[in-house]
Order: structure tokens, then sequence, then C-alpha cells
RNA sequence: GCGGUCGUGGCGAAGUGGUUAACGCACCGGAUUGUGAUUCCGGCAUUCGGGGGUUCAAUUCCCCUCGUCCGCCCCA
């Protein structure tokens, strides 16, 4: 067996790269409309970027980091999400000194975490996400929210659902921390390792275990809810009037608990509700992070953002059946009969091309009926055939491939004959 | 990290301890000296993921290994 593409990364082929162009395009066009620059970063970082950003205690940085040592000793690391560069980078170039706050970024691109692939998981996977920096009014976190509903809106995405929580401000988590660990300790030797270790490290995370999903204390747990403070609950309180004054429908779990450590505030996900989804159902996920910028070094400046698979989003298209990114067929397809006619096919190609006309022809050595067919298939408008009789004219006949008809045509009128169709078709 | 599944031509897919590894699609050539369909004819795997073992004989049985896909955990 030759050498294959290392498990989970995967080859993205003509037929399949138009539907990433498309979907490019619709993020760009709605960034724009958003008012959401683009801001591009490394793909590797400093390790300790995303131990101190991303959070110790997270299966990100414990078990699923690409990391690695360079020439001159430094750890490295694979970015595994997004957005501790863009804080990073926020802190780095001083963009919390801008005019305009809050600064509204966003970007795309390939991100890595090492894990077992399946359905919707990839080792190499791509990331678009927005990051908007500096305000904690809680209308940003629903235009945070609104644009992510929009992108799958404006792709053909219906089977959606928008889930929110909020986890409230440091006093309210804090406050909250302490109940769940007097509720949990006595008996944590009844859960899994994993909740073991969250006891200490991040007893929150413990709700949404799903291996003790079913144990009594699960249900009798402290919810978040009942401990956000006042000042908490009033800014969830207003994300979600913001979000209704948008039309748009959500709803409230209070065991959403997002897997990163620097969340709070507002927490949400989006999920599909396609059948036949498989298990992972999870397209997006976001939320706040106030307190981030300042433990990477930056001044106090609250942020919140998402990220969002565009594979995930790819296999919802999928799901729900919706066709997008369609190829464009071939205008003019030449074929030449013999050497000398080659040339002039040549010529002709990059005449067309010029004038915007997408142009090919057979560089296989093909006999002409294998040339028509290649043409056929290609789904090419027209045909121009090229041999002796068209050398010694002049002219070649210009076939319409839909209706088989055919006009003669000088060499140097061809092109803007079809240019005159085109822009009579439209 | 754990569990299951599968690995035969470009793709899909049958198959059996024994001399030429079905079939379908795609592709190429011809019937049809220069025009896309259909039809017909012909061509297209010294080889069954890799390595080792059992056997007179292995694609088929056993072991190991690599890889795929799916699931768990977790996440996007």
């Amino acid at each position: 067996m030759s050498i294959q593409a290392p498990r989970g990364t995967y080859d993205i082929l003509p037929g399949q790269s138009e539907k990433w162009q498309e979907i490019e395009q619709k993020i760009n066009e709605l960034c724009r409309l958003y008012q959401y620059k683009e801001i591009r970063t490394p793909v590797f970082e400093h390790t300790e970027l995303f131990q101190r950003g991303v959070g110790d205690t997270t299966d990100i940085v414990q078990k699923e980091m690409y990391t690695f040592q360079d020439r001159g000793n430094r750890s490295l690391t694979l970015r595994p999400e997004g957005t501790a560069s863009v804080v990073r980078s926020f802190v780095e170039n001083k963009l919390f000194g801008l005019p305009d706050q809050p600064v509204k970024l966003f970007y795309t691109g390939p991100m890595f975490r090492y894990e077992r692939p399946q359905a919707g998981r990839m080792r190499q996977f791509v990331q678009f996400g927005v990051e908007a920096i500096g305000s904690k009014d809680p209308a940003i976190d629903a235009e945070v929210i609104s644009l992510a509903m929009e992108l799958y809106r404006s792709v053909g995405l219906k089977r959606l659902r928008l889930v929110i929580n909020s986890l409230g401000d440091t006093e309210s988590r804090l406050a909250h921390k302490e109940a769940l660990v007097a509720h949990f300790a006595p008996r944590i030797d009844e859960f899994c390792s994993d909740c073991q270790t969250r006891l200490e490290k991040n007893p929150l995370r413990i709700l949404d275990c799903k291996v003790d999903r079913d144990h009594p204390l699960m249900a009798t747990a402290p919810s978040l809810a009942d401990y956000l403070n006042e000042e908490s609950q009033a800014y969830f309180d207003d994300v979600k009037m913001y979000l209704e004054e948008l039309g748009i429908d959500y709803v409230v779990d209070p065991n959403l608990v997002r897997g990163l450590d620097y969340y709070n505030h507002t927490a949400f996900e989006i999920m599909s509700d396609a059948e036949g989804f498989g298990a992972i159902t999870t397209l997006c996920g976001g939320g706040r992070y106030n307190g981030l910028v300042e433990d990477l070094g930056g001044p106090e400046s609250p942020g919140i953002g998402f990220a969002m698979s565009i594979e995930r989003l790819l296999l919802a298209l999928e799901m729900e059946k919706v066709e997008i990114g369609k190829s464009q067929n071939l205008e003019v397809y030449v074929i030449a009969m013999d050497e000398s006619a080659k040339k002039q096919a040549f010529s002709l190609l990059k005449d067309f091309r010029a004038n915007g006309i997408s142009a090919d022809m057979d560089y296989t050595g093909r006999k002409l009926k294998a040339q028509m067919k290649s043409a056929d298939r290609k789904g090419a408008s027209y045909v121009i055939v090229i041999g002796e009789t068209e050398m010694a004219s002049g002219k070649a006949g210009l076939k319409e491939m839909a209706t088989g008809e055919q006009q003669e045509l000088l060499f140097s009128e061809i092109a803007e004959t079809i240019k005159n169709r085109k822009t009579l078709e439209e």
C-alpha cells in the first residue's frame, strides 16, 4: 500500500471543494454584514498558551494536543481551537487600544486534536469562529449567537436547536462550586475516575458526565441556576430578551457546561435535529469569557465568541439533503484533428480565456469521437472541431451541444459570438 | 485510551483449501476515414492491505501487524 494521508486527515477534492468555497463565501459575506473582520493567526503556538488559555484540566489539554519540540527545544502545539490564539494576538498587538471597541474578529482555518477519528470528528478539522472582545453588553452575546444561526440558515439548514445556559460570574460560580463539592464529596468514590478528578479540578463538569448520568446524586445536585447572583441573573435575562427580540428560538439547559475552562456567563451550543445524523450533533459551541484576556496578560476586556466545525456543517447539509456548491460547466471544448489544427486550437483557447470564456481541449491524444464524448461529459456548452477543412478556410463550426446546431464562423469571430450569446441569455 | 466492523482491479462487489479470481460501473479501442445516444465486439487484477505460520497446495485456516469505518469518553 502506498502512502496514505495520516489518520484523521483527509483531502478535499474537486466536487467537494466547491462546497467549501460556497461556505467560505457565505462566511465572508455574513461577517461583512455583521462587521466582523478577519484575523489570521499561526496554526501553531507556544504550548503554554493553550495550557493557560484553554485550561489545564480540560480534555483538550490533557490528552488531545499535538505537541512537539522544535529544533530550538521550544514546546510548540498545533492549535486545538481558535480563541486562545485570537486573544493572544489581541493582547500582543494591543488591539485593546483600537478606537472602536469591541473588536469584532472572525477566523477560518484548520484545528488539530489527537483523537480517534469517527463521523464528524477528525484530527485536522476546520473551524469558523468569531470573537467580540471589549464589551460586556448582553446585546453582543445575542449578536454573536444570531450570526452563527444566520450562517446555518443561509446555507439552507433548518433542523437546528439552540441551547443556552448561564455559567454566572466568578462569585456565582464559586458559590456553586462549593455547593457541588459538598454534595458529591461524601460519595465521590461511586463515580467514574474522570469525575473523581473533576471534583477537585472542575466540579462543574461532573454535571455533564455521560457515564454517571443516572447516579442518584445527579438529580439532586445543586443547580447552577440557583446560585446565579442578581447581576448574573440579570445579564442572562437580558441575553434572552435580545434573542427574543431577534426572533431566535432557544432552549435553556441548566446542565449545559462547556468543556473549556475560560467560559462564564453565557454558554451556548447549536445542535442538529436531523435524523440519521449519528452520534455527534453539536455543530457549534461558544460562550462568554470575561477574564481570559487578563489571564493572558492583557487589560480587562470581556469577550464572547463561538466556533463551529465546517465538517459538521457539511455533514448536517448532507443529512438534510441540501445541495450546495454546484460546479460551473465548461463553456467551450475545442477539438483538433491533427498537429497543425492543434496549434490553432491552442491559440483559440487563449482567445476564449482572455474573453472570460472557460475553454478546454484534449491533452491525451484521443480520437474525435472520444473527444466529443469527453466534451459532453464535461457539460460543454459549445464544441469546435478543427481539422484540414477548417485550417484551409479559416472558419470553423461553432456547435451548440444542447441543440446540435452549428454556425460557421471565422476563427477570429468565435470568441465575440459566444460572448454576445452569453449576454443575450442573461 | 477502550469496544465493534471491515480490508479482493479506478470504483462497487461475488468467491473458493487446489490448475484461467465471477459480475456490474467507469475507462480505452473498433464496428461508424471528421461530430455527443443506443447496440454489438474487443481490451482492462501474474493478484486478493502487509508479514509470518499450517499445508503437497492458501485470496480462502491460524497468529501478528498496518489501515478503514462506526461507537464510547470528550468535543467542533
